[in-house]
DNA sequence: ACAGGCCTACGAAAGTGTTCGTAGATAGGT
DNA sequence: ACCTATCTACGAACACTTTCGTAGGCCTGT
């Protein structure tokens, strides 16, 4: 019974990152990329942890086993953007998106660079990840 | 030695959303009014420690504690999309706010009030709160 | 064959957050 | 004066997350 993947905590996320960004990685592989200083096993046992979860792929054809992301990036991201809409901006991902443009205090750039990129959405359905 | 207002947790978040709101009230205030089905007493210690923590300012002056929110809604949005921010986005608060505009699905009504907004930013520094 | 290094698995501890039961004080009505 | 309702304070339990030490297996070079 493998339970959905559920929602990452603040350290999975950390690994996640590095999966998104790598791809398949051993635990050591993490280990060495991984900003924060985490002891090797402590980073071993997450993994372990979040492969039961389901937030990543164990592949044990190897004697180091090595690990891959199960969920996506963009999704996480858009979960994480709703978990915080609906907590503190009444569900309003466009509440949500004007605070994060700065408290009216955004610079004339970031207006001028978002303007574009609402130009840019309303274009076209395909969205420019980069 | 008032230690530095900390970040609220998730139900601390729920008490200080009800202060918000509603301004200064009593721990069964609060109670009555939260959405989420916890005990009164769970409410009580939450709201004590809450008032250890500088989250919330206190007056004793009645038998029933008075409490009212001692952090901004404002700036407790702005450090929460901020921590969001730095965790999944880089600290990029632009790309938070694509994110939340809908992940390349937001309908051309949220487009074009978005783009409004973005206007009425440019042109005074005010904030329109809604 | 053996030693050293690297790997996984596991248990346990520590930290944090949430929950509530119980106890004791206090105010108000009868 | 007493009973009842309401309030605060406090301790303890529980859950979740993070951390790491230790044990045991396996591979490789000497």
């Amino acid at each position: 019974m493998k339970a959905k993947p559920l929602r990452p905590t603040e350290s999975e996320l950390d690994i996640l990152k590095v999966l998104w960004a790598h791809g398949a990685l051993t635990v050591r592989g993490v280990h060495e990329r991984l900003v924060t200083e985490t002891g090797y096993t402590t980073v071993l046992k997450l993994m372990q942890i979040m492969a039961e979860k389901g937030l990543v792929v164990r592949d044990e054809s190897q004697r180091a086993h090595v690990y891959t992301a199960a969920i996506d990036e963009g999704e996480t991201k858009q979960q994480a953007v709703q978990s915080l809409a609906g907590k503190l901006f009444g569900g309003s991902g466009l509440k949500l998106a004007m605070q994060a443009l700065g408290q009216g205090k955004a610079s004339p750039e970031e207006l001028a660079e978002m303007r574009q990129l609402i130009d840019a959405m309303e274009q076209s359905p395909k969205k420019p990840k980069r």
